[in-house]
DNA sequence: TAAAATAATAGACAGTGTTCATTTTTTTGG
DNA sequence: CCAAAAAAATGAACACTGTCTATTATTTTA
Protein backbone atom coordinates (compact mmCIF):
# COMPACT_ATOMS: atom_id res chain seq x y z
CA UNK A 1 0.00 0.00 0.00
CA UNK A 2 1.42 3.66 -0.28
CA UNK A 3 -0.13 6.76 0.89
CA UNK A 4 -3.66 6.62 2.93
CA UNK A 5 -6.44 8.94 2.59
CA UNK A 6 -5.22 11.92 2.49
CA UNK A 7 -2.61 11.53 5.81
CA UNK A 8 0.66 14.01 4.50
CA UNK A 9 4.24 12.78 6.41
CA UNK A 10 3.83 14.92 8.69
CA UNK A 11 0.22 14.52 9.41
CA UNK A 12 1.28 10.58 9.93
CA UNK A 13 4.39 11.91 12.09
CA UNK A 14 1.68 13.49 14.33
CA UNK A 15 -0.45 10.68 14.48
CA UNK A 16 1.93 8.12 15.73
CA UNK A 17 3.18 11.16 18.67
CA UNK A 18 -0.35 11.79 19.59
CA UNK A 19 -1.21 7.77 19.61
CA UNK A 20 2.34 7.29 21.51
CA UNK A 21 1.40 9.62 23.93
CA UNK A 22 -1.30 8.22 24.92
CA UNK A 23 -0.11 4.46 25.20
CA UNK A 24 3.08 6.10 27.53
CA UNK A 25 0.65 7.94 29.70
CA UNK A 26 -1.61 5.18 30.12
CA UNK A 27 1.17 2.20 30.51
CA UNK A 28 4.38 4.22 31.50
CA UNK A 29 7.51 3.72 29.59
CA UNK A 30 8.64 0.00 30.57
CA UNK A 31 5.24 -1.33 28.93
CA UNK A 32 5.63 1.04 26.06
CA UNK A 33 5.18 -0.81 23.07
CA UNK A 34 6.13 0.88 19.48
CA UNK A 35 3.97 -2.25 17.79
CA UNK A 36 0.86 -1.36 20.12
CA UNK A 37 1.15 2.51 18.53
CA UNK A 38 0.90 1.35 15.36
CA UNK A 39 -1.64 -1.61 15.87
CA UNK A 40 -3.83 1.45 17.40
CA UNK A 41 -3.21 3.76 14.55
CA UNK A 42 -4.57 1.13 12.19
CA UNK A 43 -0.63 1.00 10.65
CA UNK A 44 1.73 -1.72 10.55
CA UNK A 45 4.93 -1.79 12.95
CA UNK A 46 6.83 -1.17 9.55
CA UNK A 47 5.77 1.93 9.25
CA UNK A 48 6.78 3.17 12.73
CA UNK A 49 10.78 2.31 11.74
CA UNK A 50 10.26 4.08 8.46
CA UNK A 51 9.12 7.06 10.03
CA UNK A 52 11.15 7.47 13.22
CA UNK A 53 13.78 4.92 12.16
CA UNK A 54 14.14 3.77 15.90
CA UNK A 55 12.49 3.06 19.37
CA UNK A 56 14.68 5.71 20.99
CA UNK A 57 14.00 8.61 18.17
CA UNK A 58 10.20 7.35 18.74
CA UNK A 59 10.05 8.17 22.35
CA UNK A 60 12.32 11.32 22.16
CA UNK A 61 9.32 12.38 20.05
CA UNK A 62 6.38 11.80 22.71
CA UNK A 63 8.97 13.39 25.08
CA UNK A 64 9.51 16.64 23.50
CA UNK A 65 5.82 16.17 23.22
CA UNK A 66 5.90 16.50 27.13
CA UNK A 67 8.04 18.94 27.30
CA UNK A 68 5.65 21.26 25.45
CA UNK A 69 2.48 20.42 27.45
CA UNK A 70 4.47 20.91 30.59
CA UNK A 71 5.70 24.08 29.62
CA UNK A 72 2.29 24.98 28.32
CA UNK A 73 1.03 24.00 31.50
CA UNK A 74 3.48 26.33 33.51
CA UNK A 75 2.71 29.38 31.60
CA UNK A 76 -1.04 28.92 32.28
CA UNK A 77 -0.61 28.90 36.00
CA UNK A 78 1.82 31.53 35.81
CA UNK A 79 -0.40 33.90 33.57
CA UNK A 80 -3.49 32.89 36.33
CA UNK A 81 -1.18 33.75 39.32
CA UNK A 82 -2.14 35.36 42.25
CA UNK A 83 1.39 37.06 42.62
CA UNK A 84 3.12 34.73 44.37
CA UNK A 85 4.93 33.76 41.28
CA UNK A 86 7.65 31.24 43.17
CA UNK A 87 4.62 29.23 44.65
CA UNK A 88 3.02 29.48 41.43
CA UNK A 89 6.32 27.41 39.88
CA UNK A 90 6.85 24.94 42.33
CA UNK A 91 3.02 24.08 42.21
CA UNK A 92 3.23 23.49 39.23
CA UNK A 93 5.83 21.77 38.20
CA UNK A 94 4.75 19.21 41.12
CA UNK A 95 0.54 19.00 39.31
CA UNK A 96 2.06 18.69 36.09
CA UNK A 97 4.18 15.05 37.39
CA UNK A 98 1.17 14.40 39.51
CA UNK A 99 -1.29 14.52 36.77
CA UNK A 100 0.90 13.13 34.28
CA UNK A 101 2.68 10.52 36.08
CA UNK A 102 3.72 8.24 33.73
CA UNK A 103 4.64 10.98 30.84
CA UNK A 104 6.94 12.86 33.21
CA UNK A 105 8.77 10.23 34.69
CA UNK A 106 9.54 8.88 31.06
CA UNK A 107 11.16 11.90 30.63
CA UNK A 108 13.26 10.75 33.26
CA UNK A 109 12.89 7.00 32.37
CA UNK A 110 14.58 7.42 29.19
CA UNK A 111 18.46 6.91 28.75
CA UNK A 112 19.27 7.51 25.41
CA UNK A 113 22.39 5.53 24.01
CA UNK A 114 25.62 7.60 23.86
CA UNK A 115 25.21 7.04 19.79
CA UNK A 116 21.75 8.30 19.82
CA UNK A 117 22.32 12.41 19.07
CA UNK A 118 19.22 14.43 20.78
CA UNK A 119 16.96 16.43 18.30
CA UNK A 120 17.56 19.75 18.59
CA UNK A 121 13.37 20.35 19.10
CA UNK A 122 14.11 18.49 22.19
CA UNK A 123 16.52 20.53 23.18
CA UNK A 124 14.82 24.04 22.52
CA UNK A 125 11.46 22.57 24.34
CA UNK A 126 14.06 21.83 27.46
CA UNK A 127 15.85 25.46 27.36
CA UNK A 128 12.45 26.81 27.11
CA UNK A 129 10.70 25.20 29.98
CA UNK A 130 14.54 26.18 31.66
CA UNK A 131 14.15 30.21 30.49
CA UNK A 132 10.67 29.98 32.26
CA UNK A 133 11.84 29.48 35.28
CA UNK A 134 14.97 31.62 35.13
CA UNK A 135 12.82 34.77 34.26
CA UNK A 136 11.21 34.75 37.67
CA UNK A 137 14.18 33.85 39.43
CA UNK A 138 15.31 37.05 38.16
CA UNK A 139 12.52 39.04 39.04
CA UNK A 140 13.13 38.90 41.83
CA UNK A 141 16.73 39.06 42.29
CA UNK A 142 17.80 42.20 43.30
CA UNK A 143 20.14 43.81 40.95
CA UNK A 144 23.39 43.38 42.33
CA UNK A 145 23.10 39.55 42.54
CA UNK A 146 20.75 39.05 39.22
CA UNK A 147 23.15 37.80 37.12
CA UNK A 148 23.33 35.21 39.33
CA UNK A 149 20.13 34.10 38.09
CA UNK A 150 20.60 31.26 35.66
CA UNK A 151 22.78 29.51 38.18
CA UNK A 152 20.34 29.68 40.80
CA UNK A 153 17.66 28.64 38.35
CA UNK A 154 19.08 25.62 37.67
CA UNK A 155 19.82 24.70 41.07
CA UNK A 156 16.48 25.30 42.03
CA UNK A 157 14.76 23.36 39.61
CA UNK A 158 17.18 20.23 40.59
CA UNK A 159 16.03 20.67 43.75
CA UNK A 160 12.35 20.98 42.74
CA UNK A 161 12.75 17.69 40.51
CA UNK A 162 14.56 15.88 43.37
CA UNK A 163 11.66 16.35 45.91
CA UNK A 164 8.85 15.61 43.18
CA UNK A 165 10.88 12.94 42.27
CA UNK A 166 10.59 11.44 45.67
CA UNK A 167 6.81 12.45 45.82
CA UNK A 168 6.20 10.30 43.05
CA UNK A 169 8.41 7.38 43.54
CA UNK A 170 7.36 6.69 46.71
CA UNK A 171 10.89 7.80 48.43
CA UNK A 172 8.81 10.39 50.47
CA UNK A 173 5.81 7.66 51.30
CA UNK A 174 8.35 5.35 52.82
CA UNK A 175 10.26 8.33 55.26
CA UNK A 176 6.87 8.97 56.23
CA UNK A 177 6.99 12.47 54.56
CA UNK A 178 3.47 13.23 54.08
CA UNK A 179 4.03 17.57 52.10
CA UNK A 180 6.77 17.15 49.09
CA UNK A 181 5.30 20.08 48.05
CA UNK A 182 5.39 22.68 50.97
CA UNK A 183 8.97 20.92 51.92
CA UNK A 184 10.83 21.66 48.25
CA UNK A 185 9.03 25.40 48.13
CA UNK A 186 10.65 26.04 52.05
CA UNK A 187 13.44 25.06 50.08
CA UNK A 188 13.44 27.23 47.07
CA UNK A 189 12.19 30.21 49.63
CA UNK A 190 15.19 29.57 51.94
CA UNK A 191 17.29 30.10 48.62
CA UNK A 192 15.67 33.39 47.89
CA UNK A 193 14.82 34.71 50.94
CA UNK A 194 17.56 37.16 50.80
CA UNK A 195 17.14 38.22 47.29
CA UNK A 196 13.38 38.20 47.66
CA UNK A 197 13.37 40.90 51.01
CA UNK A 198 16.24 42.53 50.89
CA UNK A 199 18.81 41.22 53.15
CA UNK A 200 17.60 41.22 57.25
CA UNK A 201 14.27 42.35 55.58
CA UNK A 202 11.39 39.51 57.30
CA UNK A 203 10.08 36.89 55.35
CA UNK A 204 6.75 34.99 55.99
CA UNK A 205 8.44 31.67 55.17
CA UNK A 206 5.66 28.75 55.40
CA UNK A 207 7.02 25.54 56.09
CA UNK B 1 20.52 -31.91 37.91
CA UNK B 2 20.19 -31.29 41.42
CA UNK B 3 22.60 -29.70 44.39
CA UNK B 4 25.55 -29.47 42.47
CA UNK B 5 28.69 -29.19 44.55
CA UNK B 6 28.41 -27.68 47.66
CA UNK B 7 26.08 -24.28 47.06
CA UNK B 8 23.68 -24.04 49.65
CA UNK B 9 20.52 -22.62 48.46
CA UNK B 10 21.49 -18.88 50.18
CA UNK B 11 25.09 -19.47 48.64
CA UNK B 12 22.98 -19.73 45.65
CA UNK B 13 20.95 -16.61 45.91
CA UNK B 14 24.06 -14.90 46.68
CA UNK B 15 26.22 -15.38 43.56
CA UNK B 16 23.11 -14.57 41.41
CA UNK B 17 22.66 -11.52 43.18
CA UNK B 18 26.64 -10.59 43.05
CA UNK B 19 26.84 -11.69 39.25
CA UNK B 20 23.75 -9.92 38.28
CA UNK B 21 25.12 -6.67 40.26
CA UNK B 22 28.09 -7.17 38.39
CA UNK B 23 25.85 -7.21 34.89
CA UNK B 24 23.58 -4.68 35.84
CA UNK B 25 26.79 -2.26 37.03
CA UNK B 26 27.54 -3.22 33.21
CA UNK B 27 25.26 -3.00 30.98
CA UNK B 28 22.34 -0.35 32.95
CA UNK B 29 19.09 -0.79 33.56
CA UNK B 30 17.74 -1.44 30.42
CA UNK B 31 19.73 -3.80 29.05
CA UNK B 32 19.70 -6.09 32.20
CA UNK B 33 19.08 -9.69 31.27
CA UNK B 34 18.51 -12.28 33.84
CA UNK B 35 19.41 -15.12 31.26
CA UNK B 36 23.11 -13.85 30.73
CA UNK B 37 23.06 -13.78 34.86
CA UNK B 38 22.18 -17.41 34.60
CA UNK B 39 24.30 -18.16 32.03
CA UNK B 40 27.53 -16.14 33.81
CA UNK B 41 27.13 -18.74 36.71
CA UNK B 42 26.31 -21.48 35.36
CA UNK B 43 22.56 -22.24 35.75
CA UNK B 44 19.59 -22.13 33.65
CA UNK B 45 17.76 -19.40 33.23
CA UNK B 46 14.46 -21.68 35.42
CA UNK B 47 17.17 -21.93 38.21
CA UNK B 48 16.86 -18.17 38.78
CA UNK B 49 12.70 -18.32 38.77
CA UNK B 50 13.04 -20.79 41.22
CA UNK B 51 14.63 -18.53 43.56
CA UNK B 52 13.47 -15.23 43.04
CA UNK B 53 10.47 -15.61 41.41
CA UNK B 54 10.22 -12.59 39.31
CA UNK B 55 12.55 -10.33 37.43
CA UNK B 56 11.22 -7.59 39.64
CA UNK B 57 12.60 -9.81 42.92
CA UNK B 58 15.72 -9.94 41.35
CA UNK B 59 16.32 -6.51 40.67
CA UNK B 60 14.78 -5.63 44.44
CA UNK B 61 17.85 -7.83 45.60
CA UNK B 62 20.54 -6.29 43.71
CA UNK B 63 19.35 -2.92 44.78
CA UNK B 64 19.52 -4.07 48.19
CA UNK B 65 22.74 -4.82 47.97
CA UNK B 66 23.52 -1.28 46.23
CA UNK B 67 21.83 0.34 48.91
CA UNK B 68 24.00 -1.73 51.77
CA UNK B 69 27.23 -1.00 49.33
CA UNK B 70 26.47 3.09 49.69
CA UNK B 71 25.81 3.24 53.22
CA UNK B 72 28.91 1.85 53.64
CA UNK B 73 30.33 3.94 51.35
CA UNK B 74 28.88 7.11 53.08
CA UNK B 75 29.90 5.60 56.61
CA UNK B 76 34.01 5.14 55.63
CA UNK B 77 33.78 8.43 54.21
CA UNK B 78 32.19 9.92 57.49
CA UNK B 79 35.22 8.20 59.30
CA UNK B 80 37.58 9.91 57.26
CA UNK B 81 35.95 12.89 57.28
CA UNK B 82 38.25 16.64 57.85
CA UNK B 83 35.17 17.62 60.26
CA UNK B 84 32.79 19.10 57.73
CA UNK B 85 30.94 16.54 57.83
CA UNK B 86 27.92 18.09 56.05
CA UNK B 87 30.29 18.52 52.95
CA UNK B 88 31.63 14.85 53.26
CA UNK B 89 28.07 13.72 52.73
CA UNK B 90 27.16 15.61 50.00
CA UNK B 91 30.21 14.33 48.14
CA UNK B 92 29.66 11.06 49.10
CA UNK B 93 26.16 11.05 47.46
CA UNK B 94 27.34 12.03 44.60
CA UNK B 95 30.94 10.10 44.31
CA UNK B 96 29.33 6.43 44.97
CA UNK B 97 26.40 7.69 41.96
CA UNK B 98 29.58 9.18 39.82
CA UNK B 99 31.75 5.41 41.03
CA UNK B 100 28.60 3.58 39.90
CA UNK B 101 26.64 5.26 37.78
CA UNK B 102 23.98 2.16 36.64
CA UNK B 103 24.13 1.10 39.75
CA UNK B 104 22.53 4.13 41.00
CA UNK B 105 20.10 4.99 38.49
CA UNK B 106 19.08 1.52 38.47
CA UNK B 107 17.71 2.29 41.99
CA UNK B 108 15.60 5.00 40.56
CA UNK B 109 14.93 3.11 36.96
CA UNK B 110 13.01 0.33 38.53
CA UNK B 111 9.71 1.33 39.24
CA UNK B 112 7.84 -1.98 40.84
CA UNK B 113 4.30 -2.83 39.91
CA UNK B 114 1.83 -1.53 42.49
CA UNK B 115 0.83 -5.76 43.23
CA UNK B 116 4.91 -6.36 44.29
CA UNK B 117 5.43 -5.63 47.82
CA UNK B 118 8.74 -4.63 48.65
CA UNK B 119 11.09 -6.90 51.03
CA UNK B 120 11.70 -5.85 54.15
CA UNK B 121 15.59 -5.73 53.92
CA UNK B 122 15.03 -3.49 51.23
CA UNK B 123 12.96 -0.87 53.05
CA UNK B 124 15.93 -1.63 55.98
CA UNK B 125 18.95 -0.76 53.93
CA UNK B 126 17.06 2.63 52.67
CA UNK B 127 15.68 3.35 56.13
CA UNK B 128 19.54 3.03 57.35
CA UNK B 129 20.47 5.83 54.59
CA UNK B 130 18.40 7.81 55.65
CA UNK B 131 19.63 7.45 59.02
CA UNK B 132 22.62 8.47 58.69
CA UNK B 133 22.17 11.63 56.89
CA UNK B 134 19.76 12.24 59.55
CA UNK B 135 22.25 11.91 62.12
CA UNK B 136 24.31 14.38 61.24
CA UNK B 137 21.98 17.14 60.17
CA UNK B 138 20.37 16.82 63.95
CA UNK B 139 24.19 16.88 64.81
CA UNK B 140 24.50 20.44 63.48
CA UNK B 141 21.45 21.77 64.38
CA UNK B 142 20.75 23.47 67.88
CA UNK B 143 18.85 22.33 70.61
CA UNK B 144 15.59 24.23 69.73
CA UNK B 145 15.12 22.97 66.21
CA UNK B 146 16.69 19.67 66.96
CA UNK B 147 13.21 17.90 66.48
CA UNK B 148 12.62 19.10 63.04
CA UNK B 149 15.87 16.89 61.36
CA UNK B 150 14.29 13.95 59.83
CA UNK B 151 11.96 16.21 58.13
CA UNK B 152 14.94 18.59 56.73
CA UNK B 153 17.29 15.75 56.85
CA UNK B 154 14.96 13.89 54.14
CA UNK B 155 14.00 17.44 52.11
CA UNK B 156 17.94 17.84 52.01
CA UNK B 157 18.51 14.31 50.63
CA UNK B 158 15.49 15.39 47.62
CA UNK B 159 17.78 18.28 47.38
CA UNK B 160 20.92 16.37 46.66
CA UNK B 161 19.46 13.60 44.98
CA UNK B 162 18.13 16.00 42.19
CA UNK B 163 20.98 17.59 41.29
CA UNK B 164 23.09 14.30 41.48
CA UNK B 165 20.42 12.64 39.00
CA UNK B 166 20.84 16.14 36.70
CA UNK B 167 24.16 15.59 36.83
CA UNK B 168 24.59 12.20 36.09
CA UNK B 169 21.59 12.26 33.34
CA UNK B 170 23.31 15.33 31.14
CA UNK B 171 20.84 17.71 32.44
CA UNK B 172 23.11 19.62 33.87
CA UNK B 173 25.25 19.61 30.66
CA UNK B 174 22.59 20.47 28.38
CA UNK B 175 22.29 23.89 30.89
CA UNK B 176 25.68 24.71 30.81
CA UNK B 177 26.36 23.62 34.10
CA UNK B 178 29.57 22.26 34.81
CA UNK B 179 30.01 21.89 38.64
CA UNK B 180 26.77 20.28 40.24
CA UNK B 181 28.17 19.03 43.58
CA UNK B 182 29.26 22.58 44.67
CA UNK B 183 25.74 23.89 43.53
CA UNK B 184 24.41 21.19 45.82
CA UNK B 185 26.61 21.86 48.37
CA UNK B 186 25.47 25.40 48.39
CA UNK B 187 21.48 24.61 48.60
CA UNK B 188 22.39 22.32 51.75
CA UNK B 189 24.32 24.89 53.06
CA UNK B 190 21.77 27.32 52.74
CA UNK B 191 19.46 25.40 54.83
CA UNK B 192 21.29 24.53 57.73
CA UNK B 193 23.24 28.10 57.77
CA UNK B 194 20.71 29.73 60.32
CA UNK B 195 21.59 26.08 62.29
CA UNK B 196 24.96 25.57 61.72
CA UNK B 197 26.40 28.92 63.01
CA UNK B 198 23.56 29.81 65.19
CA UNK B 199 21.95 32.93 63.76
CA UNK B 200 23.95 35.74 62.76
CA UNK B 201 27.26 34.20 62.71
CA UNK B 202 29.24 34.47 59.79
CA UNK B 203 29.66 31.29 57.67
CA UNK B 204 31.95 30.56 55.40
CA UNK B 205 29.25 29.42 52.55
CA UNK B 206 31.72 28.40 49.50
CA UNK B 207 29.44 28.81 46.01
C1' DT C 1 0.19 5.44 -19.95
C1' DA C 2 4.73 3.67 -18.62
C1' DA C 3 8.41 4.47 -15.38
C1' DA C 4 10.21 6.19 -11.19
C1' DA C 5 9.51 7.41 -6.55
C1' DT C 6 7.31 6.90 -2.43
C1' DA C 7 4.67 4.51 1.24
C1' DA C 8 3.28 0.63 3.66
C1' DT C 9 3.52 -4.13 4.67
C1' DA C 10 4.47 -8.27 7.30
C1' DG C 11 7.55 -12.05 7.83
C1' DA C 12 12.03 -13.15 9.88
C1' DC C 13 15.46 -12.73 13.56
C1' DA C 14 17.33 -12.44 17.92
C1' DG C 15 16.24 -11.19 22.02
C1' DT C 16 13.23 -10.83 26.49
C1' DG C 17 10.40 -12.48 30.99
C1' DT C 18 7.76 -16.26 32.48
C1' DT C 19 5.86 -20.94 33.18
C1' DC C 20 6.15 -25.74 34.11
C1' DA C 21 6.48 -30.71 33.11
C1' DT C 22 10.51 -33.35 33.25
C1' DT C 23 14.89 -34.92 34.78
C1' DT C 24 18.68 -35.08 37.93
C1' DT C 25 20.61 -35.01 42.32
C1' DT C 26 20.53 -35.24 47.24
C1' DT C 27 18.54 -36.60 51.52
C1' DT C 28 16.26 -39.64 54.27
C1' DG C 29 14.58 -44.01 56.69
C1' DG C 30 14.56 -48.68 57.21
C1' DC D 1 23.40 -50.12 51.49
C1' DC D 2 19.54 -49.04 48.95
C1' DA D 3 14.83 -47.70 47.77
C1' DA D 4 11.62 -43.85 48.33
C1' DA D 5 10.78 -39.10 49.13
C1' DA D 6 12.27 -34.43 48.74
C1' DA D 7 14.69 -30.90 46.67
C1' DA D 8 17.07 -28.66 42.89
C1' DA D 9 17.91 -27.76 38.27
C1' DT D 10 16.63 -27.96 33.59
C1' DG D 11 15.27 -26.19 29.01
C1' DA D 12 11.53 -26.24 25.74
C1' DA D 13 7.45 -23.50 24.92
C1' DC D 14 4.81 -19.13 24.89
C1' DA D 15 3.91 -14.56 24.08
C1' DC D 16 6.03 -10.69 23.77
C1' DT D 17 9.70 -7.03 22.28
C1' DG D 18 12.75 -3.91 18.85
C1' DT D 19 14.75 -4.10 14.44
C1' DC D 20 15.63 -5.17 9.64
C1' DT D 21 14.34 -5.83 4.90
C1' DA D 22 12.49 -7.87 0.70
C1' DT D 23 8.09 -7.37 -1.22
C1' DT D 24 3.99 -5.17 -2.54
C1' DA D 25 0.96 -1.28 -3.23
C1' DT D 26 0.11 3.30 -4.28
C1' DT D 27 1.16 7.89 -6.09
C1' DT D 28 3.71 11.00 -8.71
C1' DT D 29 6.10 12.17 -12.56
C1' DA D 30 7.42 12.48 -17.44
Amino acid sequence: MGRRSDHSRAELERMIIVEGHRQLAEVGFARFSAREVAKRIGYSIGTIYNVFGTHDRLILAINTRTFRLWADHLRARLQASDGDRIRTLVEGYFSFARENPNLWMAIYDHRLPPDVTMPPEYEAERAELTEIVTKEVAAVLPQPVRAQAPRLARSLIATVHGHCTFALNGTFALMGETNPLELALARVRESLKPAEGGVGKPHDARS
